[in-house]
DNA sequence: GATGAATGAGCCTTCATTCAT
DNA sequence: GATGAATGAAGGCTCATTCAT
């Protein structure tokens, strides 16, 4: 690995959490120096603006979360245990690590960007349908092989327990009250043992 | 009502959906006195900061959606249909008027204000409990006048309920597909009849 | 005056040969500072840009080069000596007051802007070309009146004459030579009584 | 050639358009490398500061101009014909090729540089002064073959010539109009005639 | 109570230059 | 001799806030 995509990757980490804490408008390049130690100047040079490292930061913020939640979800191998997976992973780390600092990123990003960054927007609803459709996708293997029955609408189900696990995130982030997010786990939980 | 009464309102009306959909580090005194006409100065002799115009703008916002929520809830006397609201006002409304331009305005400060914003993350905060715990009386009433099985979790299920259409709203704001909030409104609907 | 245009005017006369001797790439924020003992926030709250200062301290340049002609053109009413009011003023004042400090405003801001800033270049053309058309008329008047030959082209005698004079301005102040300046004003003169 | 004069060449056959066309400042390191096709740290190996490389150009935009011009003179005999080039050449080349992109370099730098770079001022001022000399010698020369006639003052005649010819660059290339310089040229053409 | 005008700190970005490799 | 990577100062501009009028 050459030097520079060295300090890309370490601008790119050392700011992940700064992202996902403060949002776009309010990481400035001071925090970015702060954060990575480096001079904007060293900055400026692997990225050409502050929009290419939110980009960059938010790429990577995803890819810790799909990883921690593969990680998981490829212990199993039934559609039940491997959907399991988003809430064990979301009721046990996304107020801490591995997870980055600041809590869902997709999240974070989506109301964050929604009505002011569009290529960031972009990129938080490609995320939200790529889980979405993980779920579908999910789903449809369990009625295929009998593991759920056939009467439940895949699409629905799934919007319906990413939306659940996400407002969860949020609810429990602004109160500060891990066990409102424990709680409406059980209910996904409860849930996924329904199909 | 005083001058300085009307002219404090007229800065919160006009601002209202600048900090819905910009968040505060995103809004600065500039949008402020595009939005509203008046100069810096007129602002500054009617707040002491900008966080005290956000605050303001946030009890602003949620005023507005609580009674958009109370107006629906007070058309009905049975406890589901009362639930219910909640599932007509988040289908229709959260994306057009009268909420607030810029979608849930709960949802969008809780976020923007959590880990950067102590005063407006705590009105998020007692926003998000204070809707749980209208739901949970809901719920109670409910159980208690015979309406619903006594065997459900009233906590559990205000808080997956609130969980579920926040995250609803998150999805379709930032995929730009209302369909996805209607889907998700249907798997609430029928949580509240299966209570 | 409001204050405002008294600020505005105090900047332009200012920085006018702070631009006149620096050019619009060479002149920083911070010479205007300097040059007004004003902060970067009350320039910008009076002009937008400082392309905006740099076109009004051309325009206030290019007034003051105007009006010292018109003054000693208006002393006289024959077309040779009113023609030779260029002649006097470029001679004696191009490198003192109350021109400028840098010279002639019109060439250094063709040079300057020809191929850099076409805003700038559109004033300084029009300022050569109505400069030119000035001579045109005084020629054409002369002729008319009997007081200048009949065999003489306006246009060109006017395009020479402007581009002497600029070029000699040219000259004297690269090589610091005041001289060469009344030398080739010599020449100029006499291709006006020539005329 | 070894190595390093090479690059030298080459950087500098690639930046003297664009010094002719920005000026020093408004050049930076960053349009010198695109221009080249190098890193700055190999501008830096062949060149110690961006002044070296500003002076080394503009030797060779002069270098450039004065190869056309004796080219041109090298045809010619008599004294009138040889000063004919002059007008043969910035008649005709000035605007474009061979001459560098951006008009004549000496007129350029030396308002560029008059009051901002005084190594640049200096070399533009030789180059005037040089040309000047030139011209004053073809006269002499001209008069002592009895080919001019011996009332006219060298001096005098050459400086105007040179300021006329570079008044005409200046008026044509901020204006557009190459008619402009062609006609003030006819202008040269027939002092030059009426020697 | 409202305004216009100013401030100084901070914004994002680019500058010319350096130097280890 | 050339590069890639970094620096710190400076670039133009916007920020939230103040205060005389």
């Amino acid at each position: 690995m050459p030097k520079a995509e060295l300090t890309k990757a370490l601008i790119i980490e050392k700011t992940a959490s700064v992202f996902n804490k403060k949002g776009f408008a309010g990481t400035s390049l001071t925090d970015i120096e702060e954060a990575t130690g480096l001079t904007k100047g060293s900055i400026y040079s692997n990225f050409t603006s502050k929009d290419d490292v939110a980009l960059a930061v938010f790429d990577y913020n995803l890819k810790t979360v799909n990883t921690i939640v593969n990680t998981e979800m490829s212990r199993y191998s039934s559609s039940r245990e491997r959907l399991m997976a988003y809430v064990k992973v979301y009721g046990k780390h996304v107020l801490d690590h591995p997870f980055p600092a600041g809590g869902c990123p997709i999240l974070n990003t989506a109301i964050d960007a929604d009505d002011t960054h569009p290529e960031l927007r972009k990129r938080a609803s490609a995320a939200v349908i790529a889980w979405k459709d993980t779920v579908v996708g999910l789903i449809r293997k369990g009625i295929r092989e009998g593991e759920f029955t056939g009467s439940i609408d895949p699409e629905e189900t799934a919007l319906t327990m990413v939306a659940t696990i996400e407002g969860a995130v949020m609810i429990s982030k602004v109160t500060g009250k891990i066990a409102f997010l424990k709680t409406v786990m059980k209910s996904v939980e409860n849930m996924i043992n329904d199909l």
